[in-house]
RNA sequence: CGGGAUGUAGCGCAGUUGGUAGCGCACCUGCUUUGGGAGCAGGGGGUCGCAGGUUCAAAUCCUGUCAUCCCGACCA
């Protein structure tokens, strides 16, 4: 491919829309284009490396037996309410009528068209198991779509979707599935992790999510180095910690502190020189059933679904500061456990239990109190793991120490059971004659966002890397002065040769300075670049760039500079 | 949906107390250049996001609205 006859807007200057390295390397490499919120183009050069991409989860999915299918993105409307999730899903569907003012939606997910299909179309047990999957859009209206391809409202995702005759069958396929999502990202370089995940919307028994380690992941989960352990951090534990009270704390009743507008646990620590683990704080909780008091040690963060989960309820949030007020007697910041009005519930973190002698708020202004014991001085409803895994902790399984780092999550697989078959009443025969529902598992990767992450991960501020299997071009030959006719007879002859050759090639012939092709070549990210200019004359030798390791190799003639590449490719 | 920021040439930005809009890069023409974002000369390009209002006069002040981005909530 000439250079002169493709297409590639790059830009010199960081477009202000983009935060992320990878958002800016995207547009500025000219891989994509927003057009509004949440929707983008993908431009040639994207869309080549995006294919690439997809070769390699088709090749990986083709070799598991599943089989390759395209589904409607526009879907009526009618099955979603009949599978339930109209309503479940909210303002995410985004719904319209065509002009028979039939109801339609854009598909943010497809278990209901392919259960659909198949319940139509597969009747016997002998057609099972049987594994169809997509590779295209899907539509959810994010109330924030961020970060360029990370989180966008139109993206292209992988869906697979398994049909067993029964829960073996499904342990079977899922297990299929994971291997070939293992050998997926393995191929493409990242260190990741599954993680044992919350179903959401999509719901199921048992799911896991596909974490690829970054900086700047939006998920951050606890890793035990020790032994493996891996949960996100809303759902992992770790073990209780005991931190022995202040002796100067040990006292057989509280007794009142003057802590005049220390509000924070940091504010009232440093006031009275005390560290943060001595102190239990209190935080009040609006819930369905009414209001609860929550208490967890004063460096911890309380967990809100391990919360809701010991509480036994659905909804939660920090009560307002007037609640506060009426329900404490004192301003926010100066909560306690005992004396409380109005309330339904106290719940405490194991951690606050097994200790004594905490410091909290007095229920009064300007004042905190020590030497509070559970127990004693106030009589907590409920004690659970109600904390926020934070480093340090010991893993719950060999008390290692965990450490807590940023992911993104590139995939997500399930086991639905018969969540779906059985509401859309998708049925097959069985051995005995017997009507089943289907077994059902489901598996997706965000293909944009797993695009962006390899760049995220592998690039610099300036220039795109990419795995030689996801590069738009594998090699990029600069023409550094296209007047010169020896220069560019030597650029061409390459071009053809390696063309040939079958090599995906980029020939940049522009009539340009040699500083500004050289600077494109290495933002858009080619792994590998040839130049051709007065030195290579000179020399009669040509120069092959590397750039993963940033080397220069340089070949005598041709047929070696060939047999170099070739072996670099394969 | 709450909080915050920004909308001026293709991109990045400046524009003071209100007085008829500018810089860098990019673009076009010509010549000279070509191993890391070239030089000289000439040139084109704007409903200052949109709609109202105040004023003799609005990019500038006021009101509304739309868009984009950030934080949060939400979701995965």
């Amino acid at each position: 491919m000439k250079y002169s006859s493709f297409f590639i807007p790059s830009l010199k200057e960081d477009p202000k829309e983009a935060v992320l390295k990878s958002h800016k390397l995207l547009l500025r490499a000219g891989y994509v284009r927003q057009l509004a919120g949440g929707i983008y183009t993908y431009l040639p050069l994207g869309l080549k490396s995006l294919r690439k991409l997809e070769d390699i989860i088709r090749q990986e999915m083709n070799s598991t037996g599943a089989v390759e299918l395209s589904m409607p993105f526009v879907q009526p409307l009618d099955l979603w309410k009949e599978s339930g999730r109209d309503e479940d899903y909210g303002k995410e569907l985004l719904r319209f009528k065509d002009r028979q003012d039939r109801d339609f939606c854009l598909a943010p997910t497809y278990e209901e068209v392919i259960t659909d299909l198949v319940k139509k179309n597969v009747k016997s047990y002998k057609e099972l198991p049987l594994t169809l999957y997509q590779i295209h859009l899907k539509f959810r209206d994010e109330m924030r779509p961020r970060f360029g391809l990370m989180r966008a409202k139109e993206f292209i995702m992988k869906d697979a979707y398994s049909f067993d005759a029964d829960e073996a069958g499904l342990d079977e396929s899922y297990r299929k599935m994971k291997r070939a999502y293992e050998n997926i990202f393995n191929r493409l370089g990242f260190n990741f992790k599954f993680i044992k995940a919350e179903a959401g919307e999509i719901g199921g028994n048992y799911s896991e999510e596909l974490m690829v380690f970054s900086e700047y992941g939006e998920d951050t989960i606890v890793i035990c180095e020790n032994c493996g352990y891996a949960a996100s951090t809303s759902e992992a534990d770790s073990i209780s910690d005991y931190h022995g009270p202040l002796e100067s704390c040990r006292q057989p009743r509280m007794t009142k502190l003057f802590t005049p507008d220390k509000k924070s646990v940091e504010e009232v620590g440093e006031y009275l020189k005390v560290d943060k683990v001595c102190f239990a704080k209190t935080l009040i909780y609006e819930t369905e059933s009414g209001f609860i008091a929550a208490m967890v040690r004063g460096d911890r963060e309380i967990n809100e679904r391990k919360l809701k989960k010991a509480a036994g309820i659905k909804n939660l949030f920090l009560a307002k500061e007037r609640d506060v007020e009426k329900i404490t007697g004192a301003p926010c910041g100066f909560a306690g456990p005992f004396g409380l009005n109005s309330l339904n519930l106290i719940i405490i973190d194991e951690e606050i239990n097994n200790s004594e002698y905490w410091i909290t708020g007095a229920n009064e202004k300007d004042a905190h109190m020590a030497n509070v014991k559970p127990g004693r001085d106030f009589i907590p409803d409920i004690v659970a793991n109600i904390r926020t895994v934070q480093a340090g902790d010991k893993c719950v399984r060999c008390s290692g120490a965990l450490s807590v780092k940023n992911a993104i999550e590139l995939g997500h697989i399930f086991k639905l059971g018969e969540k779906y078959s059985s509401i859309l009443n998708a049925k097959f025969l069985d051995e005995e004659g017997e009507s089943r529902f289907f077994v059902m598992g489901c598996y997706g990767i965000g293909i944009g966002r797993t695009l962006q992450t390899l760049i995220e991960v592998f690039s610099d501020d300036n220039e795109i890397n990419l795995p030689v299997s996801v590069s738009p071009f594998a090699l990029a030959i600069v023409n550094l002065n296209v007047n010169d006719e020896r220069i560019t007879a030597v650029s061409e002859k390459i071009y053809g040769g390696l063309t040939t050759m079958g090599i995906d090639v980029i020939y940049d012939d522009r009539k340009l300075s040699a500083g500004i092709k050289l600077k494109d070549i290495d933002l858009i990210g080619i792994p590998f670049k040839i130049v051709v200019g007065n030195r290579t004359i000179k020399n009669n030798k040509y120069e092959l760039n590397i750039k993963k390791d940033n080397t220069i190799e340089t070949f005598d003639d041709l047929e070696s500079l060939y047999k170099r590449i070739r072996e670099l490719l394969s």
